[in-house]
DNA sequence: CCTCGGTTGTGAAATTTTTCACAAGTATTA
DNA sequence: TAATACTTGTGAAAAATTTCACAACCGAGG
């Protein structure tokens, strides 16, 4: 990771991870087959690796372990990291509930809300506590990255907690959009997803 | 909509116009005042209105409910579309009893579940059908977008029947990843927002 | 009416990203 | 061994995108 990868390049990695987590390791793909299982152009794949540092390895085809293997060591996707959730609503409790697999690579290990009541009915094997506690217990279980699925106003806040415990990263649901020069943040709206999606659609003759 | 604009300047166009719906039309933003809101440099906000086609206002900033007009002209998102859900689970249901409001830009009209009883058994204001019917109910209803909520293996299947309802675009839900030329298409998947967050993060030392 | 601080819109430059083309390697079959 | 049909990795060309710089404009306050 000495030299910093086009985030495109980035983005297109992670989709061919994702592809190779469900893949028998001993699969043996070439550029053009992948490439069709991810949407991408096989040159663009091949230019992607190049750039990200790939060995010379064969002229015969990626072999499924391996091209994982070498994903996984770019990006250190095999220290696991410790993700905790602010705010146990519908989305935030059904990470606590079902969280994400993904090889162990993600583990929610603690929940947040202002709502006391909320933290003590609530059933969950994931720790929960109060909002204001935040900062103290992510330093405290040295968490990484957090989830914030809270109302757009209790946002900004939230951040600034997590900031303050010293998280490196933040996926962000609420409806507002956050930003920050020292930690990354990824805004994610499902909505807007809806309206990109029809912005992108050429014609489209709108229904009644 | 006569020049096709690049994809980056839809998405940041639709990231504008957000913070724009949550705004007092009379509110008056300069380029930077509104970069700042969005994470994007005034200089490219500018641009990407220029490119865009934005006619000559005034040199004294955007007043917020002129710009929101314009992109709502841009990209026709002054015309409801009709949605469906296909996959009545967790997260399925939960675009069908919290419906997105966004100025009813976005009506979801129909739910499809392969699961017959829980169609029977679940109560709501939006018609469930079996997702054998999915193509024909498409047809009839006129709907324009399908959100994918169904499982990994249903997904191509469902993408299937989608299309062959004469769908404009689909919004994917589903681990699969999914794509074709002729409908627009676009993926979205928790974890991976995760590994990317992870992945864009220089330094990240890794917890125990 | 003139000036001052702030603003937009945009051509051109700079940069980033993608695409192309091809030498060189591999596996297979005869 | 030779021929065939693949394959990768990458420098260079092409294309796309962002950044810059600045002329032209606005509004307010003398």
């Amino acid at each position: 990771m000495s030299v910093q990868l086009p985030v495109q390049t980035v983005s297109r990695l992670c989709l061919i991870y994702r592809v190779l987590l469900g893949m028998d390791r001993e699969t043996v793909l070439s550029s053009t087959k992948l490439g069709k299982l991810v949407n991408i152009p096989a040159h663009t794949i091949r230019k992607d690796l190049s750039v990200a540092g790939k060995l010379k390895s064969s002229n015969a085809g990626y072999k499924a372990g391996e091209l994982l293997d070498f994903i996984k060591g770019l990006f250190n996707f095999d220290t696991p990291l410790r993700v905790c959730v602010a705010g146990i609503g519908l989305l935030g409790s059904s990470f606590i509930k079902n969280p994400v697999q993904e090889g162990g690579q993600f583990i929610i290990v603690a929940g947040f809300d202002t709502n006391i009541n909320k933290i003590e009915v609530m059933k969950s094997d994931v720790p929960l506590f109060p909002a204001y506690e935040m900062a103290d217990k992510i330093r405290e279980m040295r968490i990484d990255l957090g989830i914030i699925a809270v109302p757009a106003q209790a946002a900004e806040i939230t951040m600034q907690r997590m900031k303050e415990g010293g998280i490196k990263g933040i996926l962000n649901f609420s409806p507002a959009i956050l930003g920050d020069k020292d930690i990354a943040v990824r805004n994610v709206h499902f909505a807007e997803e809806l309206r990109f999606l029809t912005a992108m659609i050429p014609d489209l003759e709108k229904g009644v």
